[in-house]
DNA sequence: CATGAAAAAGTTCACCA
DNA sequence: TGGTGAACTTTTTCATG
């Protein structure tokens, strides 16, 4: 189903590092021509392997300097809690990423905001309000030393 | 110095969804033509803003089914502490993000492994080795709710 | 900033090895 | 599967309004 060879995963960490390489310079640091490249990765994409391709921006330069972390914790009566308290997630542009933990109805987000008025804004006018939300417990981050790229070894 | 308007911000939420669209569509779904649409692109880029691109890859597809954040406290008396770690958290592939956090000497990370073995074995062939770790604190997300975009608004 | 045209570059396809 | 070359599309640049 996968049958994927060194030269997959060169084009996928190539094209992970430029996304918008030519397929002319791509086939040339693979070891290929333009033709046979460009096929591949249309298998990829339709493998389902490649899923996109996305600019990556710079959010400090948009203001938004500051990212927490947030520990939420959800009631243990409020059944429908999971669905709508992501559903509410979803919805607020200052959580840029969530994942759903192991243990009773808890979530990690990684929430961004230009400052600790916003945050705080965020906290009372948004978090607080979503149904269910028990418990919060906020960490601050001083700076990111690796991220943003997939595994592919 | 950053002059950013509603269409730039359209820009970059449109290469932001899709860093391979056309100009072309591109500039259609902006609402310019394509030549000052390219121009603020290139703009964008030398500002900065935009930082790059780069493919989404399914890791789940590669076999790489499993993440686990991982806290990591480090010793007190270790003075290039910092340094040395974050060289060799640089070089494991397991470890596809990490966080400086607040507090003395805490990293967060989140590592993506095929199965709970090959997690055992980043942590007694890789992490408790790399020196000056002092303590380690696991736990496992069941899945991601939302991720992977820069906050833009 | 829009338009339109021309030049350059990149992509895709049929076909052959 | 990979290579070649032709057809096609896209991108870039420029003159003009």
């Amino acid at each position: 189903m996968l049958d994927l060879d060194e030269i997959d995963l060169k084009i996928l960490n190539e094209l992970q590092e430029d996304a918008r390489i030519s397929h002319q310079v791509l086939s040339e640091r693979v070891g290929l021509s333009p033709s046979p490249c460009s096929r591949r990765i249309r298998i990829l994409e339709s493998k389902g392997i490649i899923t996109g391709y996305s600019a990556h921006i710079d959010e400090r330069k948009l203001g938004f300097a500051m990212n927490i972390f947030v520990s939420v914790k959800l009631a243990h009566q409020v059944d429908t809690g999971l669905v709508s308290f992501e559903r509410a997630i979803r919805l607020c542009p200052e959580v840029v990423d969530c994942w759903l933990m192991t243990g009773n109805r808890d979530y990690l987000l990684r929430v961004s905001v230009r400052d600790l008025d916003e945050f705080e804004h965020f906290l009372t006018a948004r978090l607080t309000r979503i149904d269910g939300v028990s418990s919060i417990e906020s960490s601050i981050p001083i700076r990111r030393v690796k991220g943003g790229m997939s595994r592919l070894t």
